[in-house]
RNA sequence: GGGGAUGUGGGGUAGCCUGGUAGCCUUUCAGGUUUGGGACCUGACGACCCCGGUUCAAAUCCGGGCAUUCCCA
């Protein structure tokens, strides 16, 4: 085995997807696997810096749209979490529960915060002056994965961000969900370029007490679907059992109509790790990587406090132009340091030599298209332009990979043949609500695929019959495969 | 959900069948020489997943547990 391969990655992405996407973890320094407790990660300066920069940009978003930041306790008494029937009984299984400390309630580690933040929800909302009252939490949260656990992809904790909503009426609310959806779109397609199916999941697929949920399905390499942020209407199901009431302006006491809103920024990592990665690693979106621009200098014994003091300089400018920009000042030589910051994703390195000091340039490597150019020291403003386009190019591949990959089926053999090829199937289906909770049990057994749901944004016309029972469609649904 | 495979220094592995000295590559650390695509020299640190059983003797055989990983549905 040769020295390239032992350091870099052993494996193509499209070859063995979940070995590369492993292996990526571990070389870019994203994670540290060995915590040796199922289901639960170390996540790494990289990786938590990258993280960083996505919860930054997901709450500058919630807060413009008038979201205001909490933090409640991880802990949740067992009397507050069993407040609402169905939310209970869809988490049950899921739930760590602290064991019992004499005489108080017992305590669950929140799986979502909903009965945790709706009992002060109950106190702080008096008035339809108080409404509407839109507020999140950044946290981490646990659930008893049952399903094998995957580094980030599905763990026992994950860090996320959830919203939870309250208005005076049910059309403030559905509007809401809208918003969420628009949230999901402004963050994670336009900013991470992840682009998404946003579906309406079928009745026997939603939250556990919402009246309907709509998710984002993004699709892996592997062609499975992965849920990603999700909103919820939870109607009035929550305020009923936390008894949160306001009085209007008529001075009658109403309910408040709720919402809640999250999106998992551990797993969205997960995505544009898997979304945007190549052969030689990670490939980072300027607009999150920890480092947008490296420095590598290149100098031998007699030009070398030239060349540093130079691309100390250059770093400096960058940094004025607001660039995360560093040099890489460690003893590898520079090849090392080309391998290792292209593993790590970094958007562009800037290459600082004997040539480049003669002739006032930089060399610059750009990390998609693996290409160098030659920029001149005075076009060093360009480079946020330059990550712009950078940015737009990684989300075009990617919508390009989404789009061809939605396929219309008319027929049962359609169906399998689309899925054999890691597709996702778009087709007549009977309907979403109870009644087709039979055919979707046949796509299941027959095809070891879901039925996703419907567009949550926009209504589709199904003209036809179920692909399954043959009987009168009412739904275009989504049909794929899933983590 | 079902099935298989594997656990040996930080990482990758040999040894296991046929019980008896834990070998190799890499990383890390120290010092030195180097610096335009994964450098070199010298030296050092560091391991048999856990619990039980068989045996004079267990990395090796047996049982259980835990963990990792792949495949299928």
């Amino acid at each position: 085995m040769t020295k390239k391969s032992e350091q870099g990655l052993s494996v193509k992405k499209d070859e063995n997807f979940s070995q590369w996407y492993s292996e990526i973890l571990d070389k870019a320094e994203v994670t540290d696997l060995r915590y040796n407790v199922k289901g639960f990660v170390v996540i790494r300066p990289w990786g938590a810096m990258t993280i960083e920069n996505m919860y930054q940009l997901y709450e500058k978003a919630l807060q413009k749209k008038g979201h205001k930041p909490t933090f409640f306790p991880v802990v949740i008494p067992e009397t507050n979490f069993k407040k609402e029937a169905s939310h209970v009984k869809g988490f049950k299984p899921e739930v760590f529960w602290l064991e019992k400390i004499k005489g108080e309630d017992r305590l669950a580690l929140r799986p979502t915060s909903e009965t945790a933040m709706y009992q002060m929800y109950s106190l702080w909302i008096r008035s339809h002056r108080d409404l509407p009252l839109k507020l999140y939490q950044r946290a981490n949260v646990f659930r008893y994965e049952t399903k094998a656990t995957r580094p980030l992809i599905r763990a026992r904790e994950f860090y996320w961000i959830e919203s939870h909503d309250c208005f005076a009426t049910k059309e403030q609310a559905e509007a809401q969900v809208q918003e969420d959806i628009q949230t999901t779109e402004q963050v994670m397609h336009q900013q991470f370029k992840i682009p998404f199916l946003p579906m309406k999941r079928p009745e026997w697929d939603k939250f556990a007490g919402a009246t309907y949920t709509v998710a984002s399905d993004v699709l892996m390499p592997d062609g499975k679907l992965i849920q990603q942020p999700s909103t919820h209407l939870l109607e009035q199901s929550f305020a009923k059992s936390f008894d949160i009431k306001f009085k209007d302006e008529e001075g009658k006491e109403k309910y408040v109509w709720q919402t809640c809103y999250g999106p998992a920024i551990s797993r969205i990592l997960a995505s544009v790790i898997s979304m945007h990665g190549d052969n030689s690693g990670l490939i980072l979106p300027f607009a999150i990587s920890p480092i947008q621009t490296i420095l590598i200098p290149i100098y031998n014994k007699e030009n070398k406090e030239k060349t540093l003091k130079e691309i100390e300089k250059i770093n400096s400018a960058l940094l004025e132009l607001g660039i995360k920009s560093e040099i890489d000042n460690s003893e590898k030589r520079p090849g090392e340091k080309y391998h290792c910051w292209e593993l790590k994703g970094v958007p562009f390195r800037l290459e600082i030599g004997e040539k480049e000091l003669k002739e006032k340039t930089l060399t610059l490597h750009i990390r998609d298209l693996n290409k160098r150019e030659e920029l001149k020291i005075s076009d060093l403003k360009n480079i946020s332009k330059l990550g712009k386009e950078f940015d737009e190019r990684l989300g075009k591949k990617a919508e390009q990979f989404m789009k061809n990959k939605i396929i219309d089926c008319k027929t049962k053999s359609d169906l399998k043949k689309v899925l054999k090829e890691k597709k996702i199937a778009r087709t007549n289906f009977c309907s979403i609500s109870k009644d087709g909770a039979k055919c979707a049990e046949v796509v299941e057994k027959e095809f070891n695929a879901e039925v996703r749901g419907i567009l949550g944004n926009k209504k589709e016309k199904a003209v036809g019959n179920c692909v399954i029972c043959n009987k009168l469609a009412k739904e275009v649904v989504y049909i794929g495969k899933s983590y």
